[in-house]
DNA sequence: AATACCACTTACAGCTTTTGTAAGGTTTCC
DNA sequence: GGAAACCTTACAAAAGCTGTAAGTGGTATT
């Protein structure tokens, strides 16, 4: 089932919203502080995120951001401030649509289906990170309009980097995320691949992209999109 | 550069469509004539399709539905027509985004510029056939909520079996899509590979997809979405 | 400046996956 | 019942992927 996730603090409205979900079909929850929204976000997993703008504390807008440079879900923003420069902010920050309250349940349900269905799990299991995009099943990365196949070592390399973004990736972590233990395993075998992975990064124009930093680990460095 | 189509048939609102996404950096053009729109989408290879409903002859809702069976790109609809009603038919045929005329130029582009995004060409190099997706990059093959990746030979098949579903795809066809040329080559191996094919496709739950129509060739079978 | 350490690169060989050949079985149609 | 078309399985060659080994180059510390 998929799953969806309320952002919303008018406790009344949230309950409204999570019983309309739950009739459709949907395992819909939210949250009822505001604390660590991203870090609830991440553990839930969503296939979607119905986000109200005005918050305690942070912004909504200021939240889409930061979960749209890493999400996997969509984000649907559902505001009582509906002028057209509200759309357009909301939208430019990569928002996947914008209804204005109050909104007709039939409405929200149809057009959350409708992101649900582009936004597959499966179709577009996609991790980001800045401009690039990692389709998590295939290793394939995409990057403006050149892309890459890559092989599995290489894409499990690409992937720690990337869910890490923009932190560094340890070699422990490394060592223990491919090869399940850090202990018995030459690093060697480490610095090959990314070696073959920085030589197949740059044959889409992606350069320096993969910085070591000395006795630490790795580390994702894209310019932000 | 992305190209956007605008089917509407009144010359002076296409015009002025046009106009607008050129300006905005977009490679948009609009059909005069509404005879064989199919054809012509067909043969632009849109990455987004504006969409009037009200045509002459077939309603655009219609035409949305046929395109959507087998559409890689996206579908905006536009009317004047704004009610409830019409806005969850478009969504339930598969529309992509719906908006109502007059529409501010910067919505429009604002919303345009969003559907692209997600349909970028490169990470969903996507054919559909019913209920079916496939990335003719990786040949991950999508249904309901199962995937498969295919061998380079298998996803070829699947492909041309796709691109022309519903109809038949030629034992030539296939034979010379994939080897080059139908001569020399043993018609054999095709039906290993097809073979080969029907398995891995019933490894997640697609039986009796791949049809072989005696001494014709293959078409492929899936009751439509 | 010497040393130790860390990181990078290339070559190679074993392993896995993919692909076509071959051969025998099954279905369909006359 | 027999021929043609189609299906399936097994096998071996080819291609691609992965880790080992060994040597080079760079950096920090004394």
């Amino acid at each position: 089932m998929q799953r969806i996730v309320i952002v919303e603090d008018d406790v009344y409205l949230r309950e409204e919203l999570i019983h309309t979900f739950q009739k459709a079909g949907y395992d819909a929850s939210g949250p009822a502080s505001f604390e660590s929204v991203e870090e609830e976000l991440k553990a839930l997993r969503p296939d979607l995120v119905v986000l109200d703008v005005n918050l305690p504390g942070k912004s909504g807008y200021e939240l889409c951001k930061l979960l749209k440079a890493k999400a996997s879900f969509a984000i649907l923003i559902l505001t009582a401030r509906d002028t057209l420069s509200d759309e357009l902010t909301a939208l430019g920050l990569g928002a996947d649509d914008f209804l204005a309250k109050p909104c007709h349940p039939d409405r929200l349900i149809a057009r959350a289906r409708r992101l649900l269905k582009t936004y597959d799990r499966q179709l577009c299991a996609v991790l980001r990170a800045g401009p690039l995009s990692l389709d998590t099943d295939t290793y394939k990365l995409v990057y403006s309009d050149k892309f890459l196949i890559l092989a599995e070592t290489e894409g499990k390399i690409m992937r720690l980097l990337m869910e890490r973004y923009p932190h560094i990736v340890g070699k422990g972590e490394l060592l223990s995320g491919l090869w399940g233990t850090e202990e018995f395993v030459d690093e060697n075998i480490l610095q090959v691949n990314m070696s073959r992975l920085r030589k197949n990064l740059s044959e889409i124009g992606l350069e320096n992209v993969v910085k070591n930093i000395r006795g630490k680990g790795y580390q994702l460095e894209v310019e932000r999109l």
